[in-house]
RNA sequence: GUGAUUGUAGCUCAGUUGGUUAGAGCGCUAGAUUGUGGAUCUAGAGGUCGUCGGUUCGAGACCGAUCUUUCACCCCA
């Protein structure tokens, strides 16, 4: 055999029964995202460098996948600057594209650039796979979709309220319970300013984040690292150790916090979602987590992340607000707020815990046999009327042995296998037979198209 | 980016301290069954042992590089 194939590092390539377990994934959160009232876009795969660069951070910035200049990329490259090496400074002379990274930033760049023709609050949902040049591993690819909603032009806390119950809503129907984590950047940025540490709250956040991972501890050890300074860190210990309801925690924190104009701002945010979140029936738990920090680089208010409650994984789902993420690209005054389901993610959750539809893996219905050139051209008429009905049928494309025609149903699943030989065209009939049951039974022609219908209803 | 880890038939894996022609199960193909799948039996096909280089009389096994797999960190969906 040649040199086998292969498909770049931390890319995947899907299967046809993966493929109806991922589309019926996508079409849930569509279907969700449709009835909540956001409208579809789609952005290219590849964006200018210059929209994607500077908007993930220093971390981010080398994650991207740069696309080549096409034709002769070196032309106007002196020999001299090759030899230097400088790749940071050759990177921009030899590529100007970039695939992109998520759907959020270029969702801004085509705000900023269509703005005219949009109507505010524009609330629009994105379905599309993005790009990082990550190391694999588990629960995380190169290549991988993303399934954004967001609203833009309100700073309405409704949009977050209604972010929430879409969350519910996909869960509820795809059949996983999950537990959704709300907190606020405001009241983030209020702890560090009452512990002394505000221009640190990067550093304090990221620590605190991982509280759950790595204990209480090896987050001091962290701070201590990081240089926040020790009586910060004993300032800090109260806020980490709060418990209780989400009521008790606020009601802590508002005493905690008192002295900080913003994160009482933060907590009063809170609290105003939580209570509109009490107007409806939600089959998720709401728990407000103070060390859940995302990444920070463009979230100013609310944080919402989702976990999966029996399955050990990253985030599923993830998101909250911006004020001013369309300002990189000249458009002041513009908060949005949205969320993104990890399409991969919750496939590979769903996968753990076997809950996907049965039903929906055969794709055909009913095969017709092909005996030979007469009998199969006997079935066309027969095969075009049953595909008129709605029902999938296919008819078998080539003369073989009827023990490989039959297997082949058997092992596509196809629930029907119509039989129409010399002895069924010279009755005017056909066989039906049930692949399920083995039972085979004459149908006359005229029935054959009704009787399917009723089998398939049941 | 840091540190580990994996690679032998389509799939899951054996392969002894380096020694003749690299094996098994499942799957695949054909037949038993001249118009009937899922069971059984029989036979058969299929491998430059990830790739390149090195050590050796001799490498699937040892060494190096590289690609790939999986995992942790960083970060993140």
């Amino acid at each position: 055999m040649a040199q086998k194939p292969s498909i770049p590092k931390g890319t995947r390539d899907f299967s046809p029964i993966e493929m109806v377990r991922r589309n019926y994934i996508f079409d849930t959160i569509r279907e969700v995202y449709r009835i909540y009232g956001f409208q579809p876009i789609e952005t290219p795969a590849m964006e200018n460098l210059s929209t994607l660069m500077g908007k993930y951070g220093d971390e981010g910035d080398k994650l991207l996948f740069k696309v080549l200049n096409s034709g002769d990329f070196l032309e106007n490259i002196g020999f001299d600057e090759l030899k230097k090496g400088n790749s940071l400074k050759l990177t921009n002379r030899i590529s100007e594209k970039g695939l992109r990274y998520d759907l959020t930033v270029p969702f801004a760049r085509f705000v900023v650039q269509h703005f005219g023709e949009l109507t505010f609050p524009f609330k629009r949902y994105q379905i599309q796979p993005v790009w990082r040049a990550d190391r694999p591993q588990k629960g995380r690819y190169r290549e991988f979709y993303q399934c954004d909603a967001d609203v833009i032009g309100s700073d309405s806390l409704l949009n977050e309220v209604d972010l929430v119950q879409i969350i519910d809503d996909v869960f509820k129907r795809l059949n996983v319970r999950v537990l959704i984590k709300l907190n606020n950047r405001k009241i983030l940025a209020g702890i560090a300013e009452v512990i002394g540490e505000s221009d640190r709250i990067v550093d304090i956040t990221v620590a605190i984040d991982k509280l759950d991972k790595i204990g209480i501890d090896a987050v001091n050890e962290e701070l201590r690292e990081k240089g926040v300074a020790d009586a910060a860190i004993v300032a800090l210990q109260p806020i980490l150790n709060l418990s209780g309801s989400n009521e008790d925690k606020l009601n802590q924190l508002l005493t905690i916090l008192a002295t900080s104009e913003k994160g009482l701002k933060g907590i009063e945010e809170i609290q105003v979602i939580i209570r509109y979140l009490k107007a409806f029936d939600l089959s998720t738990p709401v728990e407000l987590d103070l060390t859940l920090a995302r990444g920070l680089n463009y979230y100013t208010g609310a944080i919402i992340e989702v976990k999966a409650l029996d399955v050990q994984i990253g985030s599923i789902c993830g998101g909250g607000r911006y004020d001013d993420l369309t300002g990189i690209f000249g458009l002041k005054e513009m908060s949005g707020v949205g969320i993104s389901f990890g399409a991969d993610r919750i496939y590979d959750v769903m996968t753990q815990l076997d809950v996907f539809p049965t039903d929906r893996i055969a794709s055909t219905k009913v095969l017709f046999l092909n005996f030979g050139r007469d009998e199969g051209e006997f079935c066309l008429p027969l095969l075009q009327k049953v595909r008129m009905s709605g029902i999938s049928a296919e008819i078998y494309p080539d003369i073989v042995k009827i023990k490989k025609q039959m297997s082949y149903a058997d092992r596509k699943r196809i629930p029907f296998v119509v039989i129409a030989g010399e002895t069924e065209i010279a009755a005017k009939n056909v066989k039906l037979k049930d692949m399920n049951s083995g039972a085979q039974f004459s149908v006359p022609l005229i029935e054959l198209v009704p009787i399917l219908l009723t089998k398939l209803e049941v």
